[in-house]
DNA sequence: AGCACGCCGACT
DNA sequence: GTCGGCGTGCTC
């Protein structure tokens, strides 16, 4: 009698064996599904062992009732992948490969997808011929830009199928379907490319001639050409034939990226994976990728765990970004995985930023990662110039200092544009009671409920809730409420008063919310529709503003006093960032930073010395603090409505396991003690060897799986927190 | 997580 | 008498 070992999508950390036909194991592999009796329904497994024994009684033990694959799905590497973050996430492998599938497969079903749709300019219709209809000329100017595009990427975009038929129907568009045989390893096409700079030519070789498993941290600064070296590199990846994945934040898979990609490898088949895929796109991105057919994915973290054939490259662009890693169920880093993956494979990694995070430049200060570094700006001489301004009796209006008011009028009356940064949507944080002082709140979170003027509502920026706008103050009576604080609404309505005849473009979560506005707005700022722009973190990353001279950051206090130790790592890394969308324009672009604390030594580090400085700065403290990368982190959540409950379960998992080494603190509350009407605290742990970490994470999530108190609160753990809410 | 089993209260 | 509430325990 043979045995099979198989994951099975249940919140449990084991695994569960079931009997197999001795005929059966000549077909049988592991990374196959098969149905199983699971209790009294039939489940999809994923064989993870074929073995001769078992210590499972023989009369608990049932046979498998089905084969569904006639080849694995998931092949060797693949599982070990899976298997490996499972582990280290402390996640339940079945759960963590359920993840990792497309939803048709992880349903048992065997679809498969062997083509896809493209769309692209005729020759008529690269002539791009005047059109009435606006929408249809944008459509053209935008296939003019990518080369080809899915129907899907287009719908991305904010085009409806209405437009794309009618262009196609007057012979602008050509709809071609493109098999998942057609790239078999040609040598590919190049279009033109520009010449290296000599920074950029010795990142290139020293990537290119790397053998096995190599990591890099290719710390570039804005506007140096991080993206002509991955083009380069991925060059040398295409002609051997091998695929290489492309990861990007979330917010960083622009039309832009894309665009420039497809118009450097015109034949080679690029495809997208991001969340608003749907089940049946992202089926087809797995079936391509898993066969070969597809060469380079750009996607979101996810796409980490795709099958790649013959994976040649990994490219992990902006990588200090918080959104490779995932907040809630298998709460994995992308970027760590791509790292394993990588050393799996073989392969070498590319870590790109301007402003790496401190993990990762610890990593390459002791030699773990080589370093390659970009200073030289393509576009301007000079970096840069900061200047702190100090708010401090500084006279203001709706947060923005004279002194600031007086810059933006120079660089508009320059004929440049002007970019303002708070990194708070809606018109005020809260409304204020003049008579009795009393604040706008949530009625579920404790926190306050933010005013948005434009659309008339107090909305909660953690939990959703929306209330109306009280005419009058509920504790006292009074009519005398106001707006305390400031959003990039009340900016937005201010300067428009301010500056009557300059046009303002207001770019965050609230003004973008229809598909395609983002895009739309961007264009619109590009062609100077909009001289000043106002927004949020969303402004910040990844986006060409070719005419921005000016950077007016509002509100740079929030950052520097926090209880979050990685607070000002991240306002370093943003204050980096928005400063880096100024002065592409030829000339060097001036950024000023509001402050009360223009004497803080890491403001003064970062702004007369520059992110690079200020990080190695930054973990010179860490060092003396004992923490990440230092130390090794997780931590235990835990939320009930129920405060009671919650401390209890985690004051009981203090005396849990027997490792040495391991340091807990906790219960203490989270950061924001109640959302949504739940009671929110933490257990912190740390360890300096990141084995006692895994050591005791282990002893303590089997504790865990017997705990009755575990059963009354809703709780999670973290591997590697990013952030402490 | 599901799902069954089981033991108490309010219905025809 | 029994329908259904959700506490408890198990899933190879």
């Amino acid at each position: 009698m043979s045995f099979v070992e198989v994951a099975i999508k249940v919140p449990l950390q084991r695994t569960f064996d079931y009997k197999v036909n001795e005929q059966l194991t000549t077909v049988l592999q592991p990374g196959m599904r098969v149905m199983v009796p699971f209790g009294s329904q039939k489940k999809v497994a994923v064989v993870l062992a074929i073995k001769t024994s078992t210590h499972i009684a023989s009369d608990k033990i049932k046979p498998i009732s089905a084969i569904i694959d006639n080849a694995p799905i998931l092949n060797t590497q693949h599982l070990a992948l899976l298997k490996f973050a499972s582990r280290y996430y402390c996640y339940p492998l079945g759960e963590t490969i359920h993840i990792a599938l497309p939803a048709a497969l992880r349903q048992g079903q065997c679809p498969d997808k062997t083509s896809i749709s493209m769309l692209a300019l005729t020759e008529k219709g690269a002539k791009l011929p005047s059109l009435k209809a606006k929408t249809q000329l944008n459509l053209l100017k935008q296939l003019a830009q990518s080369g080809k595009s899915s129907l899907t990427e287009l719908k991305a975009l904010g085009f409806n199928k209405k437009t794309i038929d009618s262009l196609v129907s007057k012979e602008l568009l050509s709809q071609t379907i493109e098999h998942d045989n057609q790239w078999q390893n040609k040598p590919p096409t190049i279009a033109a490319k520009p010449t290296l700079n000599k920074e950029q030519a010795v990142a290139c070789s020293a990537i290119n001639q790397a053998t096995g498993f190599t990591s890099f941290l290719l710390e570039g600064v804005t506007g140096s050409g991080k993206t002509e070296v991955y083009l380069q590199c991925l060059e040398t990846v295409l002609k051997r034939g091998h695929q290489a994945l492309v990861l990007v934040p979330e917010i960083g898979l622009t039309p832009q990226t894309v665009n420039r990609f497809r118009r450097r490898f015109p034949d080679t088949p690029i495809m997208l994976w991001h969340s608003a895929l749907t089940d049946n796109e992202r089926l087809q991105t797995w079936r391509f990728c898993e066969k070969g057919s597809c060469a380079i994915v750009i996607g979101t973290r996810s796409s980490i765990f795709l099958p790649f054939l013959e994976l040649g490259m990994i490219i992990v662009d902006e990588e200090h970004d918080s959104s490779f890693k995932q907040q809630d169920t298998l709460r994995y880093h992308a970027r760590d995985l791509a790292a394993y993956r990588a050393y799996q494979q073989q392969i070498p990694l590319i870590l790109g930023s301007a402003t790496p995070a401190l993990e990762t430049l610890h990593r390459a200060i002791t030699d773990k990662y080589k370093l390659l570094t970009l200073t030289e700006r393509a576009q301007t001489s000079t970096d840069n110039q900061f200047k702190l301004l100090d708010m401090k009796g500084q006279p203001e209006q709706a947060g923005i200092a004279q002194a600031s008011l007086a810059y933006m009028r120079q660089h508009l009356a320059r004929g440049k544009q002007v970019m303002v940064f708070l990194n708070r949507r809606g018109f005020s944080p809260t409304l204020i009671c003049h008579e009795c002082g009393w604040l706008s709140e949530c009625t579920r979170c404790s926190t306050s409920a933010t005013f948005h003027k434009a659309i008339g509502q107090m909305i909660c920026h953690h939990c959703g809730e929306q209330q109306p706008v009280p005419r009058q103050c509920p504790d006292c009576g009074s009519t005398q409420i106001f707006p305390n604080g400031k959003g990039t609404e009340q900016i937005e309505e201010f300067l428009s008063a301010e500056f009557t005849d300059v046009p303002i473009s207001r770019i965050d979560r609230d003004s973008t919310r229809l598909k395609g506005s983002l895009e739309k707005a961007l264009n619109d700022i590009n062609q100077g529709g909009a001289r000043i722009l106002v927004g949020t973190q969303m402004l910040a990353k990844g986006h060409h503003f070719a005419d921005v001279s000016l950077v007016v950051i509002l509100d740079v206090d929030s950052g520097l006093y926090s209880c979050d130790f990685r607070a000002t790592e991240h306002l370093a890394q943003l204050v980096t960032q928005v400063a880096g969308r100024a002065g592409r324009s030829g000339e060097p672009g001036q950024v000023l930073l509001q402050t009360h604390f223009p004497e803080h030594p890491l403001l003064q580090d970062l702004v007369n010395n520059g992110y690079q400085d200020f990080a190695r700065f930054a973990l010179t403290e860490r060092e003396e603090a004992q923490l990440p990368p230092f130390t090794n982190m997780a931590i235990v959540r835990a939320e009930s409505h129920n405060i009671k409950h919650v401390i209890d379960f985690l004051t009981d998992l203090v005396p849990v396991g027997n490792v040495s080494g391991i340091q807990l603190l906790g219960p203490i509350p989270a950061p924001l003690e109640r959302i949504a009407g739940k009671y929110r605290f933490q257990l912190h742990i740390q360890a300096l060897e990141r084995s006692f970490l895994h050591q005791y994470l282990a002893q303590l999530v089997d504790y865990l799986s017997t705990n009755k108190l575990a059963q009354k609160v809703r709780w999670s753990l973290d591997v590697d927190p990013i952030d402490m809410i």
